[in-house]
RNA sequence: GGCGCGGUGGCAGAGUGGUUAUGCAGCGGCCUGCAAAGCCGUGUACGCCGGUUCGAUUCCGACCCGCGCCUCCA
C-alpha cells in the first residue's frame, strides 16, 4: 500500500511517490512572529506534526517549518509596544515553540527565519526580473502575474475574472491590479536591507520561495498550510519559484487543512473569540488538545466549544484508563508494533477518526484481557500507537493526577481517600459517601478495586 | 457574482452500492457495601426531489441550507 494525500491542484487523493526514492522534502508555512498562537493557527502544526511522523515511518523526511519574523504587523506592533523588533520576534518564536511542543508538536528538521534568507530573496528576485517576469515601479519590485500562464491554477481562479472582480483600490504604479509585491521600501525607521532597487524590506510570499529553495531546492514533495492559504499566499509562492526555476514544478503535493471555528462562528479579533494556545494550555493538558484537533478529519471543517475539549479529555481518560496498572517493560515496549490497519488509516491521507477508532479497539481488547503477558504485550501496543499519533506521553498515574490551576493538590486526595478507606472498613459508609462526595465536588472520581481505591480528575 | 468545501443516529465524527464505524451521552445487565471504572447487551442515522440500479446514505442531475476564499487571516 502506498501512502495517499489528497493534493489541492489536482483536487482529489492520489497516491503518494517522492520525487527521490526513500527521501521527502516537506515545507509548512510557519507563524509571522508578532504575536501568540491561537488555537487555529495550531490546527496545521498539529496536523502535518502527524504527517510528518507518519512519513517518517517509511522515509528520510526534511520538514522544514518557516518563522515570518519581518512583516508589517510585527513592525506596527514595534510602534505600538514600543519594543526593539528583534526583542518582540525573539519572545513569540519561543512562545511559539514553547505552545507548539506542550500540544506535542516535534520540532521541525529546519525552522528557517525570514531576516536569515534576505540574500536568497534578492537573488531570487533579480532572476525573476532578468527573465521578465517582475518589474520594478515606483521603488517597488512587483511580480508580473500576466507573464505566467499557469497563474490561478492552484487555486482555480481565472484571471480574467480576478481582474473583473477587483474591488480593491489599485496601487496607481502597478501594471495589472492582482501583481504583488516582492520588494517594497523601508523608510529609515523601517528595517530594511541594502538591494539593486534600494534599501528595503522584502513581501511576504518570496520569503516562503525563498526559504524553500534554500533548504529543500527547486521542487519539493509536499507543501501545506491552512485552507485560506491558497491564495493568495501559494498560489503566488508557487508562480515566483516555478519563475524563477525555468517553470519546474514547484510542489509535487499541495495539501491544506480545513478552517476552524469557535462556537460556530468565526474567530476574529472584532468578535473577541481569539482563542489563544498559550493561555489554553494553563488549564487545558496539551493532549486533549491535540486530540481535540485531530477528532476531526484534517481537511473538514473543525467546530471548537467546551464540548469538543470535554469529549476529547475523556477519550483520553479511557485511553490511559486502559493502560493504567500495566507495567510495560522495555522488551515489550520494543516488540510492540502498531496495529496495521491504525497505520493504514492515517497512511490513506491522514484518516485521524479511523485510526483512533483502532485505537479504541486496542484498548478495549486490553480491557477485556486478564492474561497478564497478553495485557503487557497490549498495552505495549498502545504504547507504540501514541508515540505514533503524538498522544498516551505520560504516565497513566501522572494523566490521572495531573492538576491545573485551581485543582485540589493529590496529597490532599490522598488523605481523604485514606479516611474514607478507614471509614469503610469500619463499615461506617455513611462517612465514607460523605467524603467521595466531597470529592466529587473537587472534580475527583474514585474507584475502588480489588487492588485499592485509584482516583482520577474527572475535568 | 466567481471559485472551493460541507449537510450522517441526542452530540462529535469516519465510512460504504446490499452486512458493526468509533468516542461521548442514554437505557438494561454483570461487578460493587453503594458507586465509579470495566465488560456484555441496546439506536430501523445518512438535507430535499428526481434518475441509474434487483437494490443508494454511498453513483448522476436539479434544489434547499451552512461555511470558507476572492491581495498579505492557519
Amino acid at each position: 500500500m502506498t501512502i495517499l494525500l489528497h493534493d489541492t491542484l489536482q483536487g482529489k487523493k492520489v497516491p503518494f511517490e517522492p520525487l527521490e526514492e526513500g527521501k521527502v522534502t516537506m515545507y509548512l508555512c510557519g507563524p509571522t512572529v508578532y504575536n501568540y498562537a491561537h488555537i487555529g493557527n495550531a490546527r496545521p502544526a498539529v496536523v502535518f506534526d502527524l504527517l510528518a511522523r507518519v512519513l517518517r515511518r517509511r522515509y528520510r523526511l526534511t520538514f522544514a517549518r518557516n518563522i515570518t519574523d519581518v512583516d508589517d504587523k510585527i513592525n506596527a506592533a514595534a510602534v505600538e509596544t514600543g519594543k526593539p523588533i528583534d526583542e518582540i520576534t525573539a519572545r513569540f518564536i519561543k512562545a511559539y515553540n514553547d505552545d507548539m511542543a506542550a500540544l506535542g508538536v516535534q520540532a521541525p528538521d529546519v525552522e528557517p527565519r525570514a531576516t536569515q534568507h534576505i540574500d536568497v530573496m534578492i537573488a531570487m528576485i533579480r532572476k525573476l526580473v532578468e527573465a521578465g517576469h517582475a518589474y520594478e515601479a515606483d521603488g517597488h519590485v512587483l511580480f508580473d502575474v500576466g507573464s505566467h500562464d499557469a497563474y490561478g491554477e492552484l487555486s482555480k481562479r481565472d484571471l480574467r475574472e480576478m481582474i473583473a472582480g477587483s474591488r480593491v483600490e489599485v496601487a496607481p504604479y502597478k501594471k495589472a491590479p492582482q501583481d504583488f509585491v516582492l520588494w517594497k521600501p523601508s523608510t529609515p525607521e523601517l528595517p530594511g536591507w541594502d538591494s539593486p532597487w534600494g534599501r528595503g524590506r522584502p513581501g511576504w510570499h518570496i520569503e516562503c520561495s525563498a526559504m524553500a529553495e534554500k533548504h529543500l531546492g527547486t521542487t519539493i514533495d509536499i507543501h501545506c498550510g491552512g485552507q485560506d492559504l491558497i491564495f493568495p499566499h501559494h498560489e503566488n509562492e508557487c508562480a515566483q519559484s516555478r519563475c524563477a526555476h525555468n517553470g519546474a514544478p514547484f510542489a509535487r503535493y499541495w495539501l491544506h487543512n480545513g478552517f476552524l471555528s469557535i462556537d460556530e462562528t468565526k474567530m476574529s479579533k472584532s468578535l473577541g473569540n481569539v482563542l489563544l494556545v498559550h493561555d489554553l494550555v494553563r488549564t487545558i493538558p496539551g493532549e486533549v488538545i491535540r486530540l481535540a484537533l485531530l477528532s476531526a478529519h484534517y481537511r473538514q471543517p473543525l467546530d471548537w466549544s467546551g464540548e469538543t475539549i470535554a469529549t476529547a479529555r475523556r477519550m483520553l481518560d479511557r485511553l490511559y484508563g486502559a493502560v493504567r496498572g500495566i507495567d510495560v517493560s522495555a522488551e515489550a515496549r520494543a516488540a510492540a508494533e502498531i496495529p496495521e490497519a491504525l497505520v493504514a488509516a492515517l497512511e490513506d491521507d491522514l484518516n485521524t477518526p479511523k485510526a483512533m477508532a483502532e485505537f479504541f479497539a486496542l484498548a478495549r481488547a486490553l480491557n477485556k484481557s486478564n492474561d497478564p503477558a497478553e495485557m503487557e504485550a497490549l498495552a505495549a501496543q498502545m504504547y507504540a500507537a501514541g508515540d505514533l499519533l503524538g498522544l498516551l506521553g505520560s504516565d497513566p498515574e501522572a494523566w490521572f493526577a495531573g492538576d491545573v490551576e485551581g485543582d485540589m493538590p493529590a496529597a490532599e486526595v490522598e488523605a481523604l481517600i485514606e479516611k474514607r478507606n478507614a471509614a469503610r472498613a469500619a463499615k461506617d459508609f455513611a462517612t465514607a459517601d460523605a467524603i467521595r462526595d466531597q470529592l466529587a465536588a473537587a472534580k475527583i472520581a474514585i474507584e475502588d478495586g480489588p487492588s485499592g481505591t485509584t482516583w482520577r480528575r474527572s475535568g
